[in-house]
DNA sequence: CATGAATGAGCGTTCATTCAT
DNA sequence: AATGAATGAACGCTCATTCAT
């Protein structure tokens, strides 16, 4: 049964640096070291196998994401939290959100592919949590008034583009100093309170 | 010569849509309604092909970039106006804009790749663009003072996923109305001057 | 040791339908709902499964032939009681005939093979019978004079072509009217008799 | 274009000797001289191939039974016509005859299969051609009174036997003979003329 | 007896590419 | 400039069969 789990590993990590057709059977079977058959064995097909680890790999940011502080002091204290919680993911599911940011791009097209389909559901869940910290705060007078829709898009571009910035390594600047720019960045604009912290 | 152009085309729209190894030359072929050989006439292959038409793609892009302001009132004139460019571009060069964020992601992490030097330079060009404004607005006393290489790695992650996002129609949030809540967004933390305009 | 049988049942099932090449031993194994290794228990590979059931199915068409009347009181009532035989013995075992007939004919030209074997066999049982037959029934005088090999060789067309065309369902006429027509046929030429009886 | 040719010819005789199942688009591709992708560069794969050269293989089989005679001056001479054209055509048409006989009974239980479609309009064809034969014989008196539609049933069945014998040669007696043999015998019954000729 | 896991060999098919014309 | 015919290499997948348990 480890053998199972060794073609889930191999094909997550290929299938996340070449992508879902830049990927064959083959190679996840040597990567795995397992004869190509066997994929077929625990798998019923190539297909099969990537739904499956994306599956995996969705359920995974997904229990992240419901683990998101629902009571805080602030509402910022959220919105840092989920800001933090995109550089974190991206050291602890390093295969999972690397396959997520390369293969799904190729599929998105097809709004009957498990790709887009997670896809929506994760901006779904994100979109409602944001939402609810900045219409809150904007009620409790924590923000200052903004387009709530809008901005809670805006919000989710900037966290997608972190995502892919940190996986991808494209820049070389110190990761922790991004986030606390990030954080600082963002906290300015929502509450209208200039001070640097 | 026509035909050598509706290659082009063709392949740019399908690789846009299925990505490189997603795309078979010979329905590049029946795409642009030319016999396969043709297209080995013109290129000298299908990597050739795509190298060509996403260099293409990126020299566009670069142009644009290019054309960004260089003498303002404002040094947030300019921010303004890179912000601006991501969102206009996306109509303006919708395929090009595609092909680039589908394809380029299963090919990122082979550096002697052409995608990942395009990123490299469109990174370069736009982080200089930025790193400028922001050290002049600082300088000026037009922005607060903050970190500069962070709050410019922040700002590309922003602007790269509202691209996206928008490329991908993963929402169906009022684009305008993104577009002025973001540069709102960017003027109140950068100029600390939280006034709603 | 029930689930020996039910691999045989499922197996002349599926190769009477499908062919020999045209069936897998895993078909046979969900047929037969035992796992598929267990035929391999039971037999050494495919080609012995198949071996087994053609000579338990050819052995059944034996001892029909071997039970067809040896002493009448006319020859011809012999000949009428082979041509019944193979009227009945489409419904007495039709998963047996439709075995031989459906996967015998794609291994004929291999002399070696078990069924050109068996078909040889089969033909020289009933050829003897019925020439035999033929034999004593001229010399009584209770058929005409004609040639014997030719006749019992057309005679063993006859029966053939009569067995296929019932098993494969081809036609939806009676098939009890054929059996008399067949009958009634054959006895007026053999005997001269032309009268209709 | 004498390539696909070959492959025609090539496809005949190995689907003829062993079967659809048996037979694999190697062996083919090696019995005609060819690479393997030509059998999908003109066919569009290995059933298509199939279908095609049944095809052929039974037209020209009813473009002989259309040639059968239709003006003659007994109605024997057109069953004699029809008997003579089944021992004929295993000479003139040997590869395709034996295509069909050996490939077909494996796929004759899928209703929906070219193969049985064509088996059907096979003995449509040469049922309405016998029945009519019969049924203005004994309306001219040429013919005694016996069930039309039953005889014609056996006589199919019989032309069927007669002619799979001869394709796979399970006997060694003289066919002339066989023939004669064959002719003299339905003549005696269908005329009641009960003298050897 | 019986099975879950595993495999070597081979299947039908597609791919990017070539070449004679 | 353009194409019909052709191919070497490789693809995803299935096959009959084995073996440890």
């Amino acid at each position: 049964m480890e053998k199972r789990q060794a073609i889930i590993q191999a094909a997550t990590a290929l299938f996340g640096s070449t992508g879902f057709d830049g990927t064959t059977t083959l190679a996840i079977a040597n990567e795995a070291n397992v004869t190509e058959p066997l994929i077929f064995y625990h798998f019923s097909g190539k297909h099969e196998l990537f739904t499956h680890i994306l599956e995996l790999a969705f359920n995974q940011y997904f229990s992240h994401i419901d683990k998101l502080p629902k009571r805080t002091s602030t509402e910022f204290q959220k919105i840092s939290a989920v800001i933090d919680l995109h550089f974190r993911i991206v050291d602890e599911l390093p295969e999972q959100a690397r396959l997520i940011v390369t293969t799904c791009p190729a599929k998105l097209y097809d709004s009957n592919d498990i790709c887009r389909k997670k896809y929506v559901e994760a901006r779904r869940r994100l979109s409602s949590y944001i939402n609810g910290c900045l219409a809150r705060g904007i009620k409790k007078g924590e923000f200052i008034e903004f387009a709530i829709p809008e901005t809670t898009h805006m919000l989710l571009a900037l966290l997608n583009g972190l995502l892919r910035q940190r996986i991808f390594q494209l820049a070389d600047t110190d990761t922790e100093g991004v986030k606390d720019a990030t954080i600082g960045f963002v906290r300015r604009s929502l509450t209208g309170n200039c001070a640097i912290q």
